[in-house]
DNA sequence: AGGTTGTTTCGAGATCTGTCAAGGTAGAGA
DNA sequence: TCTCTACCTTGACAGATCTCGAAACAACCT
């Protein structure tokens, strides 16, 4: 299914892996990761996310009784996680299944990632 | 400055730290989480963010001439990361200066940690 | 064919991004 | 002290984008 999705972020093309907080991003990075982040700014895909990733991989119909909202309005935020890159889908038979793209989620990660060697001087001291 | 800020995501709230790769996260703490991921989720904000986080603090000063925006935008993009809780800024003399906020940054990297438990399986395998 | 499961299309209302204009705060100089 | 200037934020606004549901569509099974 989302191999068909050509508007799906290229991971090849994340300049991979350096946290935020030892280099500053630059701008065409940024405009890369962006979207990832994004998916994940809204509550409900925040909790697909995490519905999906907590397990090998789950079916949409044990996703939407989680939610207070209609069958369109959860497909439309599962096609925002999928074209971010984070999650991959695929139909087997009548159900169709979603699963965490690891490379995607542990990029992510690696980019939080914070050493203490540039956190704020404690102000005690500062 | 930013005491006075008081939509200012509380952290003591943000049920802390359990992966969502682990658990999957209830709806109360993915509406506090969620604005933190949506502060990140524009590319002018991702850049801001990484070069507050990676010095000790930065001025205004230096963050707004490395944009093609205006004073103005650049104080709104820098409104939302405070109100996310992500950074914290206060006026000394003529000049503000932003930091991190390095309980938020964590907390927001060790929900994406990820353990291979439950990555999919390997298509190989499945 | 008929029923179930998901996605897509389309439209209304809400939210976001950016600019200009105006306001507040602090330092420098007369 | 009074004014001038620099720095940053706030308010108001237009245009773009997002969220969500109703209806239509597509894929699959029996």
């Amino acid at each position: 299914m989302s191999k068909q999705d050509l508007a799906v972020v290229d991971l090849r093309a994340v300049a991979c892996c350096t946290p935020i907080a030892v280099r500053p991003m630059d701008a065409e990075q940024a405009v890369l990761v962006a979207p990832m982040f994004k998916a994940l700014g809204d509550p409900v895909r925040l909790r697909l996310m995490s519905m999906i990733a907590s397990v090998p991989e789950i079916c949409v119909c044990d996703l939407t009784p989680a939610f207070d909202l209609s069958g369109p309005t959860i497909s439309h935020h599962l096609k925002v996680l999928r074209e971010a890159g984070l999650v991959d889908s695929d139909r087997r038979g009548t159900w169709v299944w979603y699963r965490v793209r690891p490379e995607a989620f542990q990029q992510l990660g690696a980019l939080l990632e914070f050493s203490p060697a540039n956190a704020p001087a404690d102000p005690a001291t500062r």
